[in-house]
DNA sequence: GTGAAAGCGCTAACAT
DNA sequence: ATGTTAGCGCTTTCAC
């Protein structure tokens, strides 16, 4: 039915000219007369050519794209594999991590191929992706401190950018936040606006963020006068938050300002705050963190430390070109500040 | 640094066969000498060969990547551009399509390339990477009847299916959800558990889904003798289901019964519900849409009508496959049936 | 400034 | 059953 795409040797013939002027114009290097140019540039329209990536690859060996993987650390079966991916999602976290990321690399003409690493079989076919050059490199997001894909990733030197410093030093670029500001600013806030006995809903504590926001709360708390915080675990997910809020709430009933990790677990608290008639932020203030669509639809809209993640997540598309490109050579880090939004819960 | 990788001449040489015996080997074609199979293997696992997937298309022309398309009507500048990818990922159907689509790519060792397309540069950029053969063809999930997408990919005869029928007709397969017996099932839920003043809060009636779960809904009713049941329009999002709950509930107070086009908008239903002391489901019943992730996060959970997502994106993934291997010529639909998942909210 | 020609690494006839 | 060979479409020296 559909006939050959042209080829280079089609414009070349159509232009009377060889292959190779028809590469330079296409490429836009100079050198080329602009009479010639023009002359080419008409026979690509009327041909309707578009170059052939793979053999363009071949020759440059660069597929103008990149891999960005979520990766766990477990190893799960196909079944739970869809639900990773499903889950992963639900968070608004990777919506803008995807968001930044595109941001990136669409103006560079790049795009990303989107691969779920949640077991051995799956880490091993991440690599071999990139070894195959179906990507020219990785952008990882993980889920899991304990995530083996950096190591291997690094350990085979392919070019890979992290989001967040990981738990196990590796020797790879990354882009993080300055957790513990954030934590900080959560507590100065509830603090000046007189709350007298804080609380804090922490992430989980194997995460370095879950410790470094809890440990900037904490501090700053303690540079106040404020000895002692009490803290219940969640696992940044709305129902975690929920729970969470109702153990401090029955272990201190007495808590008039809540600090948790991320706005999923805020908006959770905020929900059993009201069904225990608790007014927000009257009698009990709320603090969350990430400044994610989940702060603007809870009841009331959430003060929030601002996490920007999509700025963050296209320094680090940025960082991976760099590596790509051999621009840049060493591993570095690039740490973003945190800032706080004020709305009505706090 | 790091030295070229192996091909598969250096392979040959290793094993002392020809090129030709190690790719068939590689590529699991019989006709090869188990023995001498077992020496190539060997070989391979030596050289640490992995064949450079630019060399293979070129000849095979097949990219083994399929572009999964997010795709709009608007012509957004760039700022838009970022608010649309993460505002498309908020929504947690995505996240399912995303599972469903890598549930079946993944067996396959295909993989998804995510674009964003809304304008028509973005539109111009899908076609001309699935003519650069980057990709072997386009899922596509509109999120606008006036999407102008499909219809440029059927006259391109670039193979592309899509999740839900276009509303303008287009020689493209796709996969879709019986809507109108949705909005029976839902219609008849209600009915059967006693609601006297049924009431919906529909989706956008541009859009086809949103036309057709409202109609489903009518049909029912009608045959159940009630002539009329009064609708507020939604936008699909939380925010507009708790206005249209609150404009349903002005102007019919002793409504009793609420179908809500999606699980966000009877979110947002039952938010404002429960903020004008109804109980749910004793003073007002709501079913939802959808059995999304939103229907357990709601309080209480949602009794909704479940569409299945991911097996629709999975098979619509599969319908793709077909056509890029020429296995299917001819469009076609497949439509899946939506189910009643009773929950608490009805 | 432009063309000729040599590959990039692989698959698929075609020979043997 | 295995090897030989001819490209796939492109970029890139190297001559001119």
């Amino acid at each position: 039915m559909s006939r050959q795409p042209p080829t280079l040797e089609d414009v070349a013939r159509e232009a009377g000219v060889s292959r190779a002027t028809v590469s330079r114009v296409v490429n836009g290097v100079r050198n080329v007369d602009p009479a010639i140019q023009e002359v080419v540039r008409q026979a690509i329209d009327r041909t309707g050519y578009t170059p052939n990536r793979a053999a363009r690859s071949l020759v440059t060996r660069r597929a103008e794209t990149v891999a960005l993987v979520v990766s766990g650390a477990g190893d799960l079966s196909e079944d739970g594999q869809i639900d990773f991916a499903a889950r992963v999602f639900a968070d608004p976290f990777f919506g803008r991590v995807v968001a930044g990321v595109v941001s990136y690399l669409r103006p560079h003409s790049m795009h990303p191929v989107l691969m779920f690493a949640e077991s051995a079989k799956d880490r091993h076919e991440v690599l071999s992706y990139l070894r195959q050059g179906r990507a020219d490199g990785a952008l990882v997001v993980s889920t899991h401190p304990d995530d083996p894909l950096p190591a291997l990733l690094a350990g085979a030197h392919l070019p890979a950018v992290l989001f967040a410093r990981p738990a196990r030093a590796v020797p790879l670029s990354y882009v993080d936040l300055a957790h513990r500001d954030g934590g900080r600013l959560a507590a100065e806030h509830l603090l000046a606006r007189g709350c007298r006995t804080p609380a804090t809903i922490c992430g989980p504590l194997d995460v370095a963020a879950g410790q470094e926001r809890l440990a900037g709360f904490r501090d700053a708390l303690a540079r106040h006068g404020h000895p002692y915080a009490p803290a219940a675990e969640g696992g940044f997910t709305r129902d975690s938050g929920l729970t969470a809020m109702a153990r401090l709430l029955a272990d201190h009933p007495d808590i008039d300002g809540v600090f948790a990790a991320n706005d999923l677990m805020a908006q959770g608290a905020c929900q059993l705050l009201r069904e225990r008639g608790k007014r927000i932020p009257e009698d009990v203030a709320v603090v969350g963190f990430d400044d994610s669509s989940a702060a603007v639809t809870c009841q009331p809209r959430l003060t929030t430390v601002r996490q920007p993640v999509e700025a963050m997540a296209a320094r680090m598309a940025g960082l991976l070109d760099e590596h790509v490109r051999q621009v840049r050579r060493e591993p570095t880090s690039v740490v973003f500040d945190p800032e706080l939004v004020i709305r009505d819960s706090a």
